[in-house]
DNA sequence: CGATGTAGCACC
DNA sequence: AAACGGTGCTACATCG
């Protein structure tokens, strides 16, 4: 132990960053050079060999346990998105080099939730961030990087045929699309090696060069940074949002599971009907002249639209134009494909067409999706003690999160995205998700809460009401009804003539499900995303209410929550940002900043900062019933002795949804083994309303065998 | 052939 | 002028 001290010490730090094969931690990609530098400037690197026919790293254990050692030293551990860095490391256990790393998360300072804390709308990689902060130009060294990998790929693949240079389909890297020289860092230096370069000859280090360049900026960077939050008040909210890291990386690490026998049930149905759609089209269209007076040949494309198809529709079959693209173009979307198909006459050639080719864009979208997913996922069982069946068909994707990948705090994910799988009528790809052998799944979503947010914080009693008395008559709870009467209250009335007031609202919604009702959703929609309003003008959203001065309607009898509007935007004309509603528990004088959209011209685009504001809150409601339910979880495993996938686990996030991984319960009635788990994870979630002054009540699914096939508890 | 921009579409 | 907010992925087209 060392001696207690009143002396106050400065916190000793270093920054760490790793290079790496690649971003698929899951698959092939190793980390094969490690930089750290203290704020000194002084460097200490280990750099390994990379064989290049497997490219695997040659790593020798004492320099693991050196790295370790100089980690476990500091107080505070500096990194460019930390849970990069450990994933990379991680994977040096698979090669049975370490058994666990036992990352200091208390350590931990990020530069990028940093960068986005101070600026949440401008560029937060290293280099964008080193001129901002500390105007300094270090561009230069990953151009040199770039220059060197791209020759030395040309002659690896001239001279060295059996070296595994990467590609876009590349085994291994299904993350790799453009771009895929920085996969290959490594090369410069293996070439070097293998031809014999002299000792100065650049490319033995002109990688090492540009990774301890990244690792002295970023203490200085942490440095700028730090000073910069404690200048700006906000220290509680950044220590609040290091909290995330440990939970993202979890997330990722468990990731989701899918059944392979699902997935090709959907798959092969949709490609047999893709084709026989296909044909059909291909068919109709050569009964038709091209320009030189024979057949038309049509080449369809695999998915959207390609120029056969434009030619044929708008040169030989001539169909009007009833859409444009952003830059003026024809559009073929689904927009226009839906006023195809509601105008062509019954029973025409072109109508069989435009089905046939809608048909088939629908499968083939499904189909590209589910092609990603099989790209992406490994086998199940590499880890865990699953039997043979399940080894074979069911697999797992780690999804990538990025906590800073919006200009909200909405979190993005890709490498594949979690957050766009299709849940539509007929095409649910949520179908082959769902809890493998053994296991089940929960989710809970959020109720209404970016509705619910404007509603409470500017006190709008007609809509709180629908929140606070969900089975009251008439609404029902349904903000969509309530609108629908403001709109149109002569079908309202008339409706209540007809049914009485309990039913006029099933009533209604029955009735003009395909009319009044959408126009009113879709109406509602465009307001919560920020459709412009203007007094006495029309509004952007009247469009989609179907309903000429419909906005201003709504606006006037919701005054309150169109105050608040005007204060977020009038906040953001002043000082540039908006704050998300404070949370009592972190920091009860002020929320997290979100820099607001300009126009070209500089002035706040008006239709962003409400949007902003209210997105922003229900994700830092997100982020903290994130936060405890992960925690609850973890002291579950700790006490019941549950290792690796075995545990109790939170999986997914989608907005406003939690997704839940836990071993499954047995017997006649399974859900009930785990339901006062979920109970106490539905309550830390609604713990969130709490914080933020409003109730956000949350509704939770039991999920047996799929992701798509719910029964709420 | 690689790089870049556009179109289209999935989610909340 | 801004005119409906936030994302990621694939295919296609074009250009050097």
């Amino acid at each position: 132990m060392p001696a207690k001290t009143n002396k106050r010490k400065t916190p000793s730090r270093i920054s760490l960053d790793t290079e790496t094969t690649g971003v698929d931690f899951h698959h092939d990609a190793r980390p094969f050079l490690v930089t750290t530098c203290d704020p000194s400037g002084e460097l200490l690197f280990w750099e390994w060999d990379v064989d290049p026919e497997t490219r695997q790293p040659i790593v020798p254990p004492s320099d693991l346990e050196a790295i370790r050692e100089r980690i476990n030293s500091v107080d505070e551990l500096v990194l460019q998105n930390p849970k990069f860095d450990l994933a990379a490391l991680d994977t040096l256990e698979q090669l049975g080099i370490r058994s666990t790393w036992d990352w200091p998360w208390h350590a931990v300072r990020d530069t990028l939730l940093a960068g986005h804390l101070l600026a949440s709308n401008k560029p937060h990689d290293l280099t964008s961030m080193a001129l901002q902060y500390l105007r300094v130009k270090i561009d230069k060294y990953e151009a040199a990087v770039e220059v060197a990998t791209k020759e030395a790929r040309n002659i690896a693949k001239t001279q060295f045929p059996k070296w595994r240079i990467a590609t876009k389909q590349g085994k291994g890297m299904p993350s790799a699309k453009d771009k895929t020289w920085k996969y290959d860092m490594w090369l410069p230096r293996a070439i070097a090696n293998e031809l014999d370069y002299p000792e100065r000859h650049p490319w033995w280090t002109v990688t090492s060069d540009y990774a301890n360049t990244d690792s002295s900026v970023a203490i200085a960077l942490w440095a700028a940074m730090e000073a910069e939050i404690e200048r700006r008040g906000l220290r509680k909210i950044y220590n609040e949002r290091l909290r995330v890291l440990p939970v993202a990386y979890r997330m990722e690490k468990c990731g989701i599971t899918a059944s392979e026998e699902r997935l090709n049930e959907l798959r092969v149905r949709y490609k047999e009907e893709s084709e026989e759609s296909g044909r059909i089209c291909v068919n109709i269209a050569k009964d038709f002249k091209d320009p030189e007076g024979n057949p038309y040949e049509l080449t369809l494309p695999k998915t959207g639209a390609n120029n056969s198809l434009r030619t044929f529709i708008f040169d030989v079959l001539k169909l009007p134009v009833v859409g444009r693209t952003d830059t003026g173009a024809p559009s073929l979307d689904k927009d226009a494909k839906a006023i195809y198909l509601n105008t062509l006459p019954p029973r025409s050639k072109q109508l069989r067409f435009m089905q046939n080719l809608a048909d088939k864009a629908s499968r083939d979208t499904a189909i590209q999706y589910m092609d990603s997913y099989e790209r992406f996922w490994v086998p199940l069982g590499i880890y865990n003690e699953m039997g043979e069946q399940a080894w074979q068909l069911w697999h797992r994707l780690h999804p990538n999160l990025n906590p800073t990948g919006t200009n909200t705090l909405r979190w993005s994910s890709n490498n594949p995205n979690e957050q766009n799988i299709s849940k539509k009528e007929g095409f649910n790809l949520r179908y082959p998700f769902g809890p493998a052998p053994g296991r089940e799944w929960w989710s809970c979503d959020a109720k209404n809460i970016e509705l619910r947010i404007p509603a409470y914080e500017s006190g709008e009693e007609e809509l709180i009401a629908l929140f606070e008395r969900p089975d009251e008559s008439p609404f029902y709870g349904s903000n969509h009804m309530l609108v629908f009467s403001i709109l149109w209250p002569e079908l309202w009335g008339a409706a209540i003539e007809e049914v009485g007031l309990d039913k006029a609202a099933a009533y209604c919604k029955k009735k003009y499900a395909s009319t009044n009702y959408q126009w009113t959703k879709n109406g509602n929609f465009a307001v919560q995303y920020g459709a412009v309003d203007r007094p006495g003008g029309e509004g952007t959203a009247d469009i989609a209410y179907h309903k000429p001065g419909g906005q201003r309607l709504i606006a006037s009898r919701f005054s309150k929550q169109d105050n608040l509007n005007q204060q977020c935007i009038s906040h953001a004309e002043r000082f540039g940002y908006v704050e998300t509603m404070p949370d009592k528990t972190v920091d009860p004088e002020r929320g997290y900043p979100l820099l607001c959209t300009r126009s070209d011209y500089g002035k706040i685009k008006p239709t962003v900062p409400l949007n902003y504001h209210v997105q922003g809150t229900a994700m830092w409601w997100m982020q903290g019933a994130m936060i405890r339910c992960d925690g609850f979880l973890q002291e579950i495993n700790r006490k019941k002795r549950l290792t690796g996938y075995s545990g109790y686990h939170l999986v997914m996030q989608v907005h406003d949804e939690l997704v839940f991984d836990f071993p499954a319960g047995e017997g006649s009635e399974p859900w009930k083994m785990n339901l006062p788990i979920i109970r106490e994870v539905q309550r830390l979630m609604e713990q969130g309303g709490d914080n933020i002054g409003l109730p956000t009540p949350v509704s939770c699914e039991y999920h047996a065998t799929s992701w798509s096939e719910g029964v709420g508890v």
